[in-house]
DNA sequence: ACCTGAACACCGTTCAAGT
DNA sequence: ACCTGAACACCGTTCAAGT
């Protein structure tokens, strides 16, 4: 009893001895390599294990299958661009609607940007299995930081802060998204940096019916 | 000569007698039929021939590799919303900005949710490879249409057209990948539904630096 | 002109055997 | 406790043979 539920993602156990440590590292970085060389589409599991120098039987030990190893590159991206978007909002926490939609459009493609060519491989894996779970939970994780942005953003009244907040999150996500997979120019990404604050401010503000929102967008900009 | 270029990804010759369009009909309608039933992951080319009533062989004959097979749903699925912004775009001609905004946002929301079952599985194909063509190609060709659309505003002056169509096609594009990626709920469309318009207003009354921009901001809803 | 299906190369995964 | 690698099932693709 008390056992965790099965995450058939996951990896199968962890390492109890040294020389697995190292092979599991081994294991890791070949992924990477081999994933930056030949692209996803032609990573394979004898490749992988090959570059790793060990045996595929010895990648099963710790991955249960193909996915998992993929899968913890995500993961680990997920995890890097999460906590970039909390130092931002703790850093934000208090600040008017302009500072918290700047701040937060530029965190995020900071973050996104911090390492562009793993970024795009990366969302190749991502695609090729099914992410809804992750994804549903960054939306939420994203959305509820915002939503607490927000509120205590001070002269700003959302009759919707949650709707606001969700609204945020996907102009955010799916912005970059859609640029990073058109395979945008360095033109594109220029475009994105000097419009996307612009855009979360200009929304910002008109979700919010606080006086000073509209004051705000008046003069700003 | 004047051959045309070859692309890969098209179908590999067209049906010179009434039997093979049938066949071809045939494999189109199995290939979604069993994208439907199994997913992507399921869809192998044996399972379309059979359940289409051909040999795998015939199916070769007509596209070249999987790729193309699943690459005609998507490209059927990128005509068909093209061709409703299209629609969109010339009912827009010379409206305001805010007519403008509500209009491209519902006819982007109408146009992916036409059949969202069918949508959500193309997603998955067109994630499984590389569509960074196509994206680009959609994304141009969005972007001049709107970029028309705001230099037919009335009252409206942008200090850079070209940026602000851009950031619109972004924001329209990326917020409903991101919602459907993540399987949203009915309550997320809904909330896309009420505000993506209202971002996508906000957003070019703040890009433009037209006085009747600051107007209707203030004023409208 | 169109179709068939056995054959081939390759890939993910397993498991008995080793240290 | 960890590793190996031959073996298995399956998949995409081809091509000689048919109508």
């Amino acid at each position: 009893m008390n056992r965790p539920a099965p995450d058939l993602l996951k990896p199968r156990k962890t390492p109890q001895q040294a020389r697995s440590a190292v092979t599991i590292e081994a294991i890791h970085v070949a992924t990477i390599q081999v994933l930056l060389a030949d692209g996803v589409g032609r990573l394979t599991t004898t490749r992988v294990a090959e570059r790793a120098g060990v045996s595929v039987g010895t990648m099963y030990q710790y991955y249960p299958h193909k996915q998992a190893l993929l899968f913890a590159l995500v993961e680990r991206q997920f995890a890097m661009i999460e906590s970039a978007m909390r130092d931002a909002a703790e850093r934000l926490a208090g600040s008017d609607l302009e500072t918290i939609a700047n701040g937060l459009a530029i965190a995020w493609l900071d973050a996104k940007m911090a390492d562009r060519v793993a970024s795009r491989a990366i969302y190749g894996i991502a695609a090729e299995f099914d992410m809804s779970q992750h994804m549903k939970r960054a939306a939420t994780c994203m959305t509820g930081m915002i939503e607490d942005l927000l509120a205590a953003a001070p002269g700003a009244k959302f009759a919707d802060p949650a709707s606001a907040a969700f609204m945020l999150a996907a102009l955010l996500g799916g912005s970059v998204r859609v640029v990073m997979e058109a395979e945008g120019s360095e033109d594109a990404f220029a475009s994105l940096r000097r419009e996307l604050p612009r855009a979360c401010h200009a929304y910002l503000v008109s979700a919010s019916s606080g006086a000073a929102g509209l004051m705000d967008q008046a003069v700003g900009g």
